[in-house]
DNA sequence: TGTGGCGCTTGATTTAAGTCAAATTTCTGC
DNA sequence: GCAGAAATTTGACTTAAATCAAGCGCCACA
């Protein structure tokens, strides 16, 4: 059994400690200052605020606003979405320790999507301004910048291949894999983990019906590929959730009942 | 009647002249230049090979190659697209003039994604490594990146809204309406244009079966919003496509025959 | 100028997933 | 600890869109 309210992201040794440099934080090789020299980390560490807290459901930015500070996860996890004017809700990303949230802003100077932490998460934060000023005197950090966007970028055309025409198994399927690649690349544990996301918000970022991601975590479950209680998630059968994920026969293939 | 074969694309003034500085572009502030004073657009305007011309289903580049140029569309059209080992295909992006193929790449070094021309169409090539080089002296060139990346990830944002859970008739009139402004902002006509994707294309992109497309293209023109022949679309009814393409009502809203 | 093929269209049928509804469990604030 | 709210689960039914299938029309190329 998984431990109950144990969420994974309470496992890194980083937690709880007082603020720290960049070049000691458990995760700046996913972040801005990775494959800068240590003058120019430290540069960096000037403009950087460390360490702010955010409660669970706690705006972090409002998509129009000013894009004053880019932020950096450093651990929790926060969604970012988009809202049109009938009230229609489309999460947009899910994000974990290392990403930036804020980034898609730049060319306009205001944030472009609403950005909210999905459980207590600590994060740094930078001015952008002062992180321009920065950036012009070290051209390492331009492309530190170009390359966290390209990323974003890639993300994004990644998550449109899942979205674009996959049964609502294969999109879970491929949506806990790339969750637990992400996980193992921040050293937290690959297979048990937490899914920071309700079911609603889940099925709002797969394109499905909260009632549809019940039912297909439930088969899983049922099938032993995973085991899920509640927002805890343990993947079972790495092998089978990966064909799941990948493999697209022509005619339909899916798990049914025995 | 609307003009069979003549591609709205053909109606910019640019097309048919002598490759040129990019001061004198048509599209030159809608391109990495824009916002750049004369002597740095000099220096950009050194490192950039203009006019080639690529035909119809050629290939621009492909995911994986090494990133050597970024290509800069001057008229015509392309598509991005991954595919996935098991065959599937899935189509990222459809670029119109003053958009940017392989941005993506930049942070892997490597193409992330494959691109196609759709019609005959016209690139600049820029020269990575000499962009680079331009950027470090002219910090507004690296601006200008950031600028083109970060609207490119708004644009994915924004699919994904549409992508995310919307009916086949909202998800085809917000492409036409997107499609129409785009062409609006670079002086074709927003009204009469050419889609240069196939109706499988199209379908693939927004996540839909090609015989969905057609019967909601149908329906559309049936119901006066539009008129399409062939690839020739004319929009008739702006502000009823956009009602549809925003509207969400809680019982299925939908055209139905009487 | 004929012809093969690809792209498009339309109809019939099936189906995966959505919607509605209700029970149950878990969390939160007092 | 308890009440109320929120999240999750499961079942029954409906439906939008997929699939399967066949015919048409335009275009390219011999």
């Amino acid at each position: 059994m998984v431990g109950r309210g144990v969420s994974a992201t309470q496992v890194h040794p980083e937690s709880g400690s007082q603020p720290t440099a960049c070049g000691d934080c458990g995760i700046y090789r996913l972040c801005v200052p990775a494959g800068l020299n240590q003058r120019e980390m430290s540069l960096l560490d000037h403009i950087v605020k460390r360490k702010q807290t955010i409660r669970r459901g706690q705006i972090i930015f409002k998509a129009g606003q000013i894009l004053d500070y880019i932020y950096v996860i450093r651990s929790g996890s926060a969604k970012t979405y988009l809202t049109s004017d009938d009230g229609h809700v489309q999460i947009t990303g899910l994000h974990v320790p290392g990403q930036l949230l804020g980034l898609s802003g730049l060319g306009s100077k205001r944030y472009s999507c609403h950005a909210m932490a999905l459980e207590t998460t600590s994060v740094c934060k930078v001015s952008v301004e002062r992180l321009e000023a920065v950036a012009d005197r070290i051209p390492s950090v331009h492309y530190q910048m170009l390359r966290m966007m390209s990323d974003l970028i890639c993300d994004n055309e990644r998550l449109m291949m899942l979205l674009g025409k996959r049964s609502a198994e294969e999109r879970l399927a491929a949506f806990l894999i790339g969750l637990s690649r992400r996980f193992a690349a921040r050293n937290y544990s690959a297979q048990h983990f937490n899914l920071s996301m309700s079911r609603g918000d889940i099925g709002n970022y797969l394109g499905m019906a909260e009632e549809t991601v019940c039912r297909v975590l439930s088969r899983l479950h049922k099938f032993g590929l995973i085991c899920v209680q509640r927002r805890q998630v343990s993947l079972l059968d790495f092998e089978a959730l990966q064909d799941l994920a990948k493999e697209r026969v022509a005619t339909g293939h899916t798990l049914v009942p025995t």
